[in-house]
RNA sequence: CGGGGCGUAGCGCAGUGGCUUAGCGCGUCUGCUUUGGGAGCAGAAAGUCGCGGGUUCGACCCCCGCCGCCCCGACCA
């Protein structure tokens, strides 16, 4: 590619919109534009290296048996109706209808199409375990887009969905697709991806994983211990707390006018946090049931833990009225006195395994000093668990190290999703004895230019991203310094030529540009390999070698040059294989 | 969906109720000079001042409404 051609001019400054690191590079290297909020073209540059994504993606689906296919961008409502997805998702999926007032939408997600196929053409277990993938375009309606290319509305999305006879045949090739994912990652070159366990919901059996790109910008929050042999997302993540009981002392109720607040109750009586429980009240969001949760003052309630421990898909806070009706005060709530029939009660292990807190008296004004779960709540039906959310330094799980939080952006995401689709959609298949089941399916996702802005924010300088060879624009790139002297015009015609015949990527700044303002845009375009071609290293027959990223350069001889730098392409290639 | 910010040339910004024919820097185009980290000089093209309404003799500027974009939060198959 001659540079003088190229469309996607490159800016100087930063634009207003972009904070982050890969938003800035995106659109100051002329890599995307913005069309609207969460929407973007893609230029050249951009698309050449979402292709080369796109390719490995497929040289590792393909190596764990997947058969890519193309579905539909646009699906009929009633897909959806028989998954009971078009009613239960929200706003995120976008519907309209064509013009028979048929209900169409655009699919965010395509475990519908995939079964719509998998229930024709797949029908006996000779023929499973079978995937399906497709490299495509998603729709999904974002309440806030952000970040340039990291979170958007339209984008293209890796999706796999497996089919299997049972979960055990399922686990075996979960494991594979696992692998692939992180062979993938790798040679994406990017230098940092940890698969997390996420949450696996309410339904049990369920598992699924996080691919998780660390970087400050993330989205998530990520927890691992020193060496990262413990990993987990914020919702599920645990810590191994030690609590001390100290020996009980007699429970005394005591006057605390109008201090409400976890702080306000610690710093009037004197005590720390750590000697204080905590009274929530939660509601099922559907059916309006009450859960109180009595957790220690210095813990806070994870959501996500206690919706799985009493089996509630969706949890919110409880108004003061639920609160009253249930018997308790606000501000002054206690496990005393709390029908465990009426409610469903909760304890935290940080509350039950600790001695002498101050609790509330569930009378305003008054709290109780010296509450002693074993003593005080004896006989009352609750359920002690873990349902704390988990802190930074707290001990690690595995080693009891201080757990560290980071950021991370989630690229990819595994699932076992069981036959939840395939039993609403009627997806079955006959086993060797004739008897009808239904399939057993795994999904996996990539999206494939947030990968591409990960990788950016993994690997850049302050002038621009550093691409890894796999995945690079261009892999050389030739600045010609004043083109019109000394036949350095005419070498780097015959260089350029000679590696583009060699199957060498080349991008030619033949534009004749001050050379600073050509090494600038070298910088925002990343590529890996640059020849600065000169009438001063000319002289000496040689041109000038630099790796993007480094500040070293290397002289190397014309002669045969095409040849030594395709040798060093492909060595330097091979590091991504 | 809540909170905040911003909409003036391709990009980044300035601007005042009327001497503004709306400017500045970058970029673009022409010519000359230049060529190792975003050069210099001279000239040029380029704007429905987000949209609609109102106030006014007069609105880019003041008022109202709408739209769009960004940031924080909520949400996120």
């Amino acid at each position: 590619m001659r540079m003088s051609k190229l469309v996607g001019r490159r800016i100087k400054e930063d634009p207003k919109d972009a904070k982050t690191v890969s938003h800035k590079f995106l659109i100051r290297g002329g890599y995307a534009r913005l069309v609207s909020a969460g929407i973007y073209s893609l230029l050249p540059t951009g698309k050449r290296i979402v292709e080369k994504i796109e390719g490995i993606i497929r040289e590792e689906m393909n190596r764990i048996d997947g058969q890519e296919v193309l579905m539909p961008v646009v699906l009929p409502a009633e897909l959806w109706q028989e998954s009971g997805r078009y009613e239960t998702v929200g706003s995120e999926l976008l519907r309209f209808k064509d013009r028979n007032d048929k209900p169409m939408l655009l699919a965010m997600t395509h475990e519908e199409g995939v079964v719509h196929l998998a229930r024709t053409e797949l029908g006996s277990y000779k023929q499973l375990p079978a995937m399906l993938y497709q490299i495509q375009t998603k729709y999904r309606d974002e309440a806030r887009p952000r970040a340039g290319l990291i979170r958007v509305r339209e984008f293209t999305m890796k999706d796999a969905y497996s089919f299997h006879p049972d979960q055990a045949d399922l686990e075996v090739y979960y494991h594979r697709c696992h692998e692939a994912y992180e062979r993938i990652f790798r040679r994406l070159g990017m230098t940092e991806v940890l698969s997390i366990e996420a949450n696996s919901g309410m339904m049990g059996g369920k598992v699924s994983h996080e691919f998780m790109a660390i970087c400050d910008c993330g989205e998530d929050t990520v927890i691992t211990n020193k060496d990262r042999s413990y990993r987990a997302n914020r919702e599920i993540a645990v810590a191994a707390w030690k609590f001390e009981k100290p020996a009980a002392l007699p429970l005394e109720k005591v006057s605390t006018p109008g201090k409400k607040t976890i702080e306000e109750v610690a710093e009037f009586l004197g005590v720390q946090s750590e000697n204080t429980g905590k009274a929530v009240f939660y509601q099922d969001t559907r059916t309006g049931e009450l859960v109180f949760v009595l957790i220690r003052g210095d813990f806070e309630v994870n959501e996500t833990k206690l919706g799985n421990a009493v089996r509630i898909g969706e949890l919110k806070f409880a108004d003061d009225a639920a609160i009253l009706a249930a018997g308790a005060v606000p501000g002054y709530a206690s496990p005393l006195g709390v029908d465990g029939k009426k409610v469903k009660i909760v304890v935290d292990r940080s509350a039950a395994e600790s001695g002498n807190l101050v609790v509330g008296a569930n009378e305003a004004d008054f709290h109780y000093r010296n509450f002693n779960f074993d003593r005080d709540l004896a006989g009352v039906e609750c359920l002690v668990t873990d349902i704390a959310a988990v802190r930074e330094g707290d001990p690690c799980p595995v080693t009891g190290e201080p757990l560290i939080f980071s950021r991370g952006i989630e690229v990819g995401n595994i699932f076992q999703l069981g036959t939840r689709y395939t039993e609403s959609m009627g997806c079955t298949y006959l086993d060797r004895d004739g008897k009808s089941h239904p399939m057993v399916m795994g999904c996996y996702g990539i999206g494939v230019g947030r990968a591409m802005a990960s990788v950016m924010e993994q690997a850049h300088d302050e002038y621009g991203p550093v691409w890894p060879m796999s995945i690079a624009p261009w892999q050389v790139e030739i600045c010609a310094i004043t083109p019109d002297k000394d036949g350095v015009g005419g070498v780097c015609d015959r260089l350029y030529d000679e590696l583009s015949g060699l199957g060498v990527e080349v991008l030619y700044d033949d534009r004749g540009e001050k050379a600073g303002s050509m090494f600038s845009d070298a910088d925002l375009l990343g590529v890996p390999f640059r020849l600065v071609v000169s009438p001063k290293t000319l002289a000496e027959s040689q041109v000038e070698f630099k790796r993007r990223g480094s500040r070293d350069a290397e002289r190397l001889s014309l002669e045969g040059l095409a040849g030594v730098v395709r040798g060093m392409v492909e060595r330097e290639l091979s590091l991504y294989q």
